[in-house]
DNA sequence: TGCAATAATGTAACCGGTTACTGTAACTAG
DNA sequence: CTAGTTACAGTAACCGGTTACATTATTGCA
C-alpha cells in the first residue's frame, strides 16, 4: 500500500507522549480515567502535533457517525433558512456534523444519500423516501424524526409539523366572509407534500362550510416556488383572456412572489380586484406590496424541535407525543383587502 | 468485541456471490475489469441483500471522504438558499455528500467542525477560519474555494464572489446625482466581512467623488440580518430624536427589510422622505413595498461554480484565474425615488 | 491486616472496506 | 508458435481509530 495520508495519527501521538493508543482515546473521548499528570503530557502532544482524530476512522471502530441528515426534495425557497437555522443550531450544540440532502422521486433508481450508512440519524423533510422505506428503516432501529410529514399508520416514528387544515380552513373563510369572495382560486403545492394536501383540504372544507362548490378549474398545480407560480399563474389568466377570479390562496409565500407578478403583470389590483393570500409568514412577507395576508408558521422551531427528537431517539427517549403539532396564528394585512 | 453491526457487510455479498471481496469492491467502485457474468450476480446479490457500502469504511480505507464542506458565519439570510442550490446541485451531480456548519470567532477555541478529517474540500463563507488557517491548510493541500472572500496575499486558493465597490459607487452615485441625496446613511455588514468592506469603499469613493463628507455618524453596525437592521435604525432614530439622513444604504436586501420596518414605524416614508437602497436583489425585493432599488447579484452562480472549482481542484486542476469576479447589475426600482 | 473494589494503563482484535501484489487464462502480434 | 498483453479474479495487508480483556498499583473498609 502506497496510500501514506500525511495526517498525523493516534499512534504518533501515544509515542511521542510515551503512553499507549488505548489511553490517548481513552483521553479523546473521556470515557474512563485518566491521570492527571498524563492528561497534560497528551494536551500538549496534541496541540503541538496539531492532531485531529480521523473521523472515518472513529466511525468504523465506534460505529457511530456523529453526523445528522438532512433529507429535502429541493432547496428552492425562502421557507429552509429559518429550518436549517433551527436544525443547524441543536446540532451544532451536540458536537454533530450536519449533512443536507436533496433526494427526489426522480432519483429513486439510486440509494438515498444518506441512511444508516452515513449518518446516525436522520430528518425527513421529503418524499423521496416512501412510506415502506421508512418503515423498513424503522425496522432496523434507526432514528428518524418526521418534518411536515406523518408517519405511515403503522410504525411510531416522530414527526414534527404545524396545523395547516384548520388554519387554512380560517384564511378562505376569511375571504369569504369578510371580503364577500367567492370565486377563490387554489395554487397548490407539491402534489405528495403534506402541507400541500391539508391546505387543499382546509380550502375545500371552507367553501363548503359557506355553500360554495368546489370548482376544479380554479385549482392550478404549483410547487411552492415563486417561478413555477409565476408560470403556472400567467399562463392560466392569458389562456383563459381574462381573470375569472377574485381571490387565490398561493399555498405559501414563497409562490406567492411570483404570483403577485403574474397578477400585477395581467393589469390586475392587489386586493381590489383579486385577494391574495398566503403561508408560512417568511421575513419579508409583511413588506410585500401589498403586505401580504397569510398564516405565521413556527418554522425555526419545527427545525429545532425535531432535531432536538432525533438526539433524544439516540438516547432511547421517545417522545411522549409522537405528533408534535405546533400552532399557527392568521396574520391579516392588506393583501387580502384588509385595511391593516 | 461486542460490536455488531446488523448491516450487510461486503464479505456476505462477497460469499453469497461466491466471489471474493475484491471483486466485490471493483464492482462497486467500476475500476477495473468485472465479467459479465459475475457483474449480474453481484447486481443481484446486492439487490436481495439490501447492502449498502459502509460510508466511514470506504473513507478509511480509500482516504476519501466524498464529502464537500460549507463554512458559514451563520444562516440568517435569505441570501443563503441561492447559495445553497448552486452549491448542492453540483455536489449532488458528482456523488457527493454536502455537509454544513456554522463556525464563528467565538468558537476558535474548538477545532473546526470541517476539514481535511472528515471532508475533502471545503467552501469557505466565513472568517471563522483566519488567513493563517487557510495557508496551513493550502500548505497540506487541502483543497478549498473561497465564497465571498479573497484569500491572503501570499496563497493562491481560488476565489468566486461578486463584484462590490464598483456596483456600490454606482448606486450611491445613483442616489446623489439622480436623487439629490446629500445625507446617506450606511448599514454596514458585518465588520470583517468582505463585501460589507467593499461596499462601505464604494460608498465612501461615490461620495468623495461628489464632493460630500464623509459622516462617521451617518454610519451605523449592521450585520446583514433584519433583525438587527431594525434595531441599530430604531435605536438611531429615537435617540436623534428625528430622520437627520435622506437616503440609507442597507448594505443587503436582508436588512432592507429591518430598515424598512423601522423607518415605516418611525413615520418616515420611502422614498419621498428617505431613498432605500439595498444589495443582492433576493427574490422578494422587486415585491418590497415600495419595490426596492438594489443590486443583482448571480448568488447560485457563485455557489456553482464555487463548487465548480473546488472539485477541478480535485482533479489538480487549477482555475487559470485564481479570483473569479462576477458581475453585478444595478437594478432601479421604487424605493430610491425613482418612478419605474 | 487482608481482600475487594477502583484507578490507570497496555495489548491486540476488530470495524468494513480498498488495493498492491500475484496468478491464471485468453488474446495479440510478429 | 512464442513472447507480451490484457482480462479477470483472489489473498491479505492496511486505513486509524475503539474497546474487550488483562494487568498492576492503589485505595477502602471490615
Amino acid at each position: 500500500m502506497t496510500i501514506k495520508s500525511d495526517s498525523v495519527t493516534i499512534r504518533e501521538v501515544a509515542q511521542k507522549a510515551g503512553v499507549s493508543v488505548a489511553t490517548v482515546s481513552r483521553y479523546i473521548n473521556r470515557n474512563a480515567p485518566i491521570s492527571k499528570d498524563v492528561a497534560e503530557r497528551l494536551k500538549l502532544v496534541m496541540t503541538e502535533l496539531k492532531y485531529v482524530p480521523h473521523a472515518a476512522a472513529r466511525q468504523l471502530a465506534s460505529q457511530k457517525t456523529r453526523v445528522v441528515g438532512l433529507l429535502l426534495n429541493t432547496l428552492h425557497n425562502d421557507f429552509f433558512v429559518p429550518l436549517l437555522n433551527g436544525i443547524e443550531a441543536v446540532v451544532r450544540k451536540h458536537g454533530y456534523n450536519l449533512v443536507i440532502a436533496t433526494y427526489l422521486l426522480d432519483r429513486r433508481d439510486m440509494p438515498a444519500p444518506i441512511g444508516p450508512h452515513n449518518t446516525d440519524g436522520i430528518l425527513v423533510f421529503s418524499d423521496g423516501l416512501s412510506d415502506d422505506d421508512l418503515i423498513s428503516l424503522h425496522a432496523r432501529n434507526f432514528p428518524m424524526v418526521l418534518v411536515h410529514r406523518t408517519p405511515p399508520d403503522s410504525v411510531k416514528i416522530p414527526s414534527v409539523t404545524v396545523e395547516n387544515k384548520k388554519i387554512s380552513f380560517e384564511i378562505i373563510d376569511h375571504l369569504i366572509k369578510v371580503h364577500g369572495r367567492t370565486r377563490i382560486m387554489l395554487l397548490r403545492g407539491p402534489l405528495n407534500q403534506e402541507d400541500s394536501q391539508w391546505r387543499e383540504s382546509g380550502y375545500r372544507s371552507a367553501l363548503e362550510a359557506n355553500g360554495i362548490p368546489f370548482d376544479e378549474r380554479l385549482v392550478l398545480n404549483g410547487d411552492f416556488e415563486r417561478n413555477t407560480a409565476y408560470k403556472v399563474l400567467n399562463e392560466f389568466i392569458v389562456t383563459e383572456g381574462q381573470v375569472s377570479f377574485d381571490a387565490i390562496f398561493t399555498g405559501d409565500d414563497d409562490a406567492a412572489i411570483g404570483v403577485l407578478t403574474a397578477l400585477r403583470e395581467n393589469d390586475c389590483r392587489v386586493p381590489e380586484d383579486v385577494s391574495v393570500v398566503g403561508f408560512d409568514d417568511l421575513g419579508f412577507s409583511a413588506f410585500l406590496n401589498p403586505p401580504l395576508t397569510t398564516v405565521s408558521a413556527p418554522t425555526e422551531a419545527v427545525g429545532r424541535i425535531a432535531a432536538e427528537q432525533l438526539f433524544s431517539l439516540f438516547d432511547k427517549q421517545y417522545p411522549e407525543d409522537n405528533l408534535t403539532l405546533l400552532p399557527t396564528e392568521l396574520i391579516i394585512r392588506r393583501s387580502c383587502g384588509c385595511n391593516v
